[in-house]
DNA sequence: TATAAATAGTTAACCTATTAACGAACTGAC
DNA sequence: GTCAGTTCGTTAATAGGTTAACTATTTATA
């Protein structure tokens, strides 16, 4: 395997591999990381919550999948959908305080898991690593799709 | 955010900004970049080819995934599944001369793509990003899952 | 003002992935 | 030889992701 392709297997297969973890701290929680994710990006937007469109722009996912993800988390009353708004097509999503209680809980374990997993690396190698990873991204931008 | 949080963030966020590229150079072959790996495994494998349960463990995905996988390689006929084995409890999936003729086509123009998304880093640079992914990944055996 | 274009969200169909339950076949211990 | 356990593959249910087509609403424009 050439070194280009080398990378890209290291980038899939550290992702890969650093999912279990961060998935089976959530589990006990019942939430996956697609929920997690959002529920953290609507906790960030504060008290009215955000129009689902914007969720999408955040989490970097399609509208649809939006609507996927919020309809699994009010039918576990984690967030809740309100249709009253100035623009009558949007529909913002705000947290239930079930949600609200259920991150404050879940939010110092998934640090220290997240800590503990990348104990091996020196903060120097961790600095390096975000910057190439960075530098990499910023070098797909104009090539193609939006990312 | 956190050093710790970021890395992760950046892994998770490469790997995302990566697969819209490499899955539009499948997209004109009618394939997946799930299909497209359990292709290259099969071509590595040689002519006999290979039980579904090894393609499993290369793939690292469970055995249920790789049914559906191979449901779908063989509805395009560029894979079959041979019963005729000793065990009959196996079932050996491998490349038909279709399968075999796409991937000829298909590798020149994969590596062109992954050349190209990668000519942002230096040489040095890819082999320390090579090193940290590892790197971190070793850091991550024997924490619970196997990964 | 009427109409065309853009935006917000949903739905449907598909692919990838999971876990759980199952049947069929093999293996080993008695 | 039989019976328990293990392994192989499939199926079903669920979740996350996609694109495409649709409705409703807003905005811009002619």
């Amino acid at each position: 395997m050439d070194t280009n392709a080398l990378i890209i297997y290291n980038i899939v297969r550290t992702n890969a591999a650093l999912n279990p973890f961060i998935d089976a701290a959530l589990r006990e929680l019942h939430l996956t990381g697609a929920q997690m994710n959002a529920l953290l990006v609507l906790r960030d937007a504060g008290d009215e919550g955000l129009p689902l469109s914007e969720i999408g722009r955040r989490l970097v996912v399609t509208k649809a999948n939006v609507t996927g993800l919020m309809d699994r988390l009010e039918r576990q009353e984690l967030i809740r959908r309100d249709s009253d708004t100035p623009d009558r097509r949007v529909i913002r999503a705000c947290l239930t305080p079930r949600g609200t209680e259920l991150l404050q809980k879940a939010s110092p374990e998934r640090e220290r898991v997240i800590d503990d997993l990348l104990a091996g690396l020196s903060p120097d190698e961790k600095a390096t690593l975000i910057g190439l990873l960075t530098k990499l991204r910023r070098g797909l931008r104009g090539k193609g799709e939006t990312s």
